[in-house]
DNA sequence: AGCGTGACGAACT
DNA sequence: TAGTTCGCCACGC
């Protein structure tokens, strides 16, 4: 994998590989990780990952619980799929024990 | 060089 | 209780 777009990008995107599988993340966790409390931005850089799905860029989630959303390949729907292989049950858009799957940096 | 938009969040009405 | 509005930072046009 290749330097894309900017630093601030790249340490997001540092940030999706350090989640371990069947485990997820929130936008703000990475935010506030990297020193921003932009998780506006942070969903604009993971959106933007040219490196998805190569990076678990499934594995991150909106701090309401929500699936929230993805541009890769297969959308949401996708996401959930992956997810469910990994171990994190969605029912119906919303992660099943979403407090346990949590993982904080 | 400036404005609008976006894989969100929290507060307010 | 639900829906709406404003704010956050970075990036594209």
């Amino acid at each position: 994998m290749k330097e894309a777009g900017t630093s601030f990008q790249q340490m997001v995107w540092k940030a999706l590989e350090k989640i371990p599988s069947g485990k997820v993340t929130t936008y703000k966790a990475i935010a506030e990780h990297i020193g921003s409390k932009a998780m506006r931005a942070v969903g604009s850089a993971v959106g933007k990952n040219p490196y998805a799905p190569d990076v678990p860029c499934h594995r991150v989630i909106p701090s309401s619980g929500k699936i929230g959303n993805y541009s890769a390949p297969g959308g949401v729907d996708k996401k959930i799929e992956l997810l469910a292989k990994e171990g994190v049950e969605v029912r119906d858009g919303w992660i099943v024990k979403f407090k346990e799957k949590l993982y904080l940096f």
